[in-house]
DNA sequence: TTTACCATGTAAAATGTTACATGATTAG
DNA sequence: CTAATCATGTAACATTTTACATGGTAAA
């Protein structure tokens, strides 16, 4: 159901086509918590919200061009409205870097210094995304509303904590100086032994 | 595709049933990046994964009754070994509340307090989830590698860093101290004149 | 004129959730 | 005995991506 309401806040922004919403959503979804979209969403949910009546169309040149243009209409006004009135679910997380870690076996199964290259790629895309951040705040195109600059403040500081712990983790794998694995139920050494096992058949 | 590897992730940990499993999920999934789960999802695919072999199937007495238990092949855990050392994708973000902070718009669409409501809502989710990882750590019978508690460190920095902004925002929006919109384009003027013109109709 | 980008769209596949059916066991 | 929990499963639905088709316009 998200997507609708993406599709709803940019044209609120301003009326737009297909096209520049895939945009738009290129340039600040991954920020502003939208994630990513596709063509096979946008057009069809499009068509979908003007039939419900949510939003209507119109032709407009643009460069020399007719292109459809989407903007809201009262009920969807209203219904931008009563979705931002209504309390946010918790965001679900989906975080290869977390699974891995969470998963990550001692010596056995892996490897430190493979550890160590995912979190020198996630520290340098996270470094990106804060001159994004920057360059976004400084140009002189993009609207940022009051209240949208308090989302990106909370990124800014989401991706410095990222950072810094990036940077006091490298040494503790470099130098071997974790907190040791807390396992009750030995559960390592029966992986090990499960492990070892199938290794014979 | 990731439920695969959750799959066998948590099966690396210990054989467990697919019941087992999403009760694992349950405790531990939002916490380590995993995400939600359904039975839905677990059957069917268990059954997948015993059909290509990175998984195998036994019977086992469990309180007192016969439960389908699965545990890793070598395949299986060559396929989780693999999938550890490749790096991992940048993860993307999906969260109502910066959502809505995005396409929150000044007083002729949304009020402040409602606002508040969003965040005081959000700072007491957060709160208990510190709440659950500090029980997680300290009980006597979780296993936490030293690895995946890097990943629990992670997580606390991430949320008490959440909760500070929150403690420093909800002020400002009583106060009305937000930094001022940045809109070069008057894009919400223009959106005020579009949305007014739709109240006519 | 050809390459790159602008622009709209669809069919099929992938992925996952919801809602239900079914029955065993256990605790009160 | 009955409610709760344990346990396995499936069919229908919802959502979204992938891969493709199609053609216009602009710049080199």
């Amino acid at each position: 159901m998200s997507v609708k309401y993406i599709l709803l806040g940019i044209l609120s922004w301003n009326p737009s086509s297909g096209y520049e919403i895939k945009k738009e959503v290129e340039h600040k979804g991954r920020e502003l918590g939208w994630g990513k979209i596709s063509y096979g969403s946008i057009y069809p949910k499009l068509k979908e919200l003007e039939k419900d009546g949510f939003i209507y169309c119109y032709e407009a040149q643009e460069n020399g061009r007719l292109n459809k243009v989407y903007d809201l209409t009262k009920q969807g006004w209203d219904e931008l409205q009563i979705w931002l009135s209504e309390l946010p679910s918790y965001p679900v997380i989906r975080d290869e870097l977390l699974m891995k870690l969470s998963f990550w076996k001692p010596s056995f199964l892996t490897y430190n210094n493979q550890l160590i290259n995912h979190l020198e790629k996630r520290k340098e895309e996270s470094l990106q995304m804060l001159d994004h951040l920057k360059e976004w705040e400084t140009n002189e195109v993009s609207m940022i509303t009051d209240v949208a600059a308090l989302s990106m403040d909370y990124l800014k500081l989401q991706l410095n904590t990222e950072i810094e712990w990036i940077d006091q983790t490298i040494p503790r794998l470099h130098e071997n100086t974790l907190t040791p694995s807390k396992d009750p139920n030995n559960l390592l050494d029966k992986a090990l032994v499960r492990k070892e096992k199938m290794n014979g058949q």
